[in-house]
DNA sequence: ACCCTTGCCGAAACCGGTTTCGGAACTCAA
DNA sequence: TTGAGTTCCGAAACCGGTTTCGGCAAGGGT
């Protein structure tokens, strides 16, 4: 009882208010007062809310780690990145990371995170992660296809969620943009512009995602009654370099597409390059679509038509997701798809050229 | 002594290795392997090393939040990404978060990390974070001249490096490049090239680098007996929009600078903007040194000669220091400097025209 | 009037560690 | 032999919460 209470936003954080302060200005034991936070059915209404009052007044809050050593519960998500992958993803994690952080911290969550070098890097250090109770959940960005990952956290028991989605369900909630929909809409969007002959350059098949925007792809071609030459169908293409061998390799045919949709914009900005060197007009002479929203495709000429991603917001629903599902809620409720939306700028327009002129342009060069 | 030890890699991590079936198995109390762990005096070097063993053995790891009730400390190093800063030091994020993680994982510690989007959010996390013990120590990269969150942390007496430095160094540990070294260098480099008119474009003086990438500059230009043009040195361009600006004035003037020194590599990239407007070639007509090593400078033609900094070699540094710094070291030897590495690249070259011929080609523009 | 619920809260154990305190055993000088 | 120090470890309190268990008092049915 002799015990100060800080000033409100005192800067020395020293002797904190704790659960005893509270149940002794109540005249309460502390088992009340815990129960009565915890929302117990064996409190009244009248102590409860005493009991939240006096909280709120004496700005107590309970220390996470306190609480974990009885419930195990640090209220803490983890993450881990990976960062072998190319550096695409790069530009995305400081976006990301504002909305798990802002997701986490809106329900006085935090964010554990850690990075690794490689996929076995990355379970090793999830595991170490688990084993030293050091977060409750985790959030897995960039779902693989058969996802290492999801067998080790099912196996322990331990909540998660996906940034992607899952060839097996079971057990796992997510989170994922509608990429599928977006390399449809792509289609369309062509389509719609005059383009029969469309290219798809996919990213990493490993990757969930893949097969998916593939999916979204042919649908939209089928849909338009368009044949799809396989020769005009690259995947594995996730950075510049990528993009510009596919693109090269595509163009380079009898009858090469006066269209290319790309499954990530960093394969679209290889795109460029090619055309550069074939002598090809973005816009004009090869349309072009991307998906991601990247920055750079902002800044090169003309700009990108692409699928702008907000990631930031995907980071706060998934924060969310993961901590109600770490909470106990169902799986099923916690499933969820967006849309990506379409950034109509300059790297799209009406075929000028018929793929005969197009491949007579090409073979000049030689 | 009922408790089954898990399986040494058992994926189901049911019930720990707590400190009491260590101290049973050895027929110690818990205490005493406690203090034994804890290199407490009053434990005799035989007792110590057979708890060790056996600690080991049984892969006895204590619980970070069980301590922490008693000792407060989490073993958890905290860091605040603040993201209304323009877009430049996104693609460090990656690198420097990978740098932190593995500093922190080496000790056995680990990342808790928060956004915010404005400065005054910025201290009201760190705040937060304090308060719940969240984190043991911070680490501040982008050290301002007058930097609020130092003064908050050093209020509060929390442990903090700054990857950067302080003008007011009482309290403060840190790890820096020698921003100042890499612009005297590039002076110099630029002066063996044969330029005598040099410009400096800085970039934002709120921050405390900019007025020691100054200083370098300028040690540099008085070194060669070089006399600076007050119109030659703009500061505050961060990014690509910023440095194209400066640069634009800096070369209507009527003498302008026949090479361009930059403290960072963003605004480089806006002078190549401004090169092509005014139809000069970098590495020609104009010579270009930046600061930073961003991936883009590598994808500009001719590439941006400029400096190199490790980012993720500085978060393992700013780990490791601020781990030290926590466990009490002295402030003074939780110091480093280390230089940057001039990576020579396309955008600098003798000076072809002089500062007359210069505004000529200009001048034909308008 | 009596017993049986039910509602509500206190007492105490517990979680997994750390830290204080005290005392047994051993050493060494007087 | 004895007394004073040392060395080294056990016992127990403690950190700040959660959870189990038991019991008192009010209410309800017969």
């Amino acid at each position: 009882m002799n015990r100060r209470i800080d000033q409100q936003e005192g800067t020395s954080v020293r002797s904190r208010v704790t659960i005893s302060d509270v149940s002794d200005a109540l005249g309460l034991t502390k088992s009340t007062v815990s129960r009565a936070l915890n929302n117990y059915s064996d409190i009244s209404e009248s102590t409860r809310l005493r009991v939240q009052r006096m909280s709120e007044k004496m700005g107590y809050q309970p220390l996470s780690y306190a609480q974990a050593i009885r419930t195990g519960r640090t209220k803490s998500l983890g993450l881990v990145v990976q960062l072998s992958d190319h550096d695409a993803h790069r530009p995305f994690l400081a976006a990301f990371l504002a909305g798990l952080s802002q997701g986490a911290s809106d329900e006085g969550w935090t964010m554990t995170i850690a990075t690794a070098d490689s996929p076995e890097a990355t379970i090793d250090t999830i595991k170490t992660l688990i084993k030293d109770r050091k977060a409750d959940g985790f959030i897995l960005p960039r779902t693989l296809r058969h996802d290492p990952r999801v067998t080790v956290l099912r196996d322990a028991d331990v909540p998660f969620v996906l940034y992607g989605r899952c060839h097996d369900p079971a057990g796992c909630a997510w989170h994922d943009i509608l990429g599928e929909d977006a390399m449809r809409d792509a289609v369309r969007h062509l389509v719609k512009l005059g383009h029969v002959r469309i290219g798809f350059i996919n990213g990493g098949v490993q990757y969930n995602y893949s097969a998916l925007r593939l999916e979204g792809f042919l649908a939209g071609m089928k849909e338009a009654g368009l044949t799809t030459d396989p020769a005009h169908v690259k995947s594995d293409a996730m950075s510049i370099e990528g993009g510009e061998a596919a693109s090269l390799v595509m163009l380079s045919t009898d009858t090469p597409p006066t269209a290319i949709v790309c499954a990530v914009d960093m394969a679209a900005l290889g795109v460029y390059r090619t055309a550069a060197d074939l002598g090809l007009t973005i816009g004009a002479d090869l349309s072009l679509i991307g998906y991601d929203g990247i920055p750079e495709g902002g800044m090169v000429t003309p700009q990108l038509t692409t699928f702008a991603v907000d990631h930031t917001a995907s980071g706060r629903r998934l924060s969310n997701l993961l901590i109600r599902r770490i909470g106990g809620e169902d799986i099923e409720t916690l499933r969820e798809l967006v849309p990506a939306t379409l950034q109509e700028r300059g790297s799209t327009g009406p075929p000028l050229l018929t793929s005969t002129e197009l491949t007579a342009r090409i073979a000049l060069l030689d």
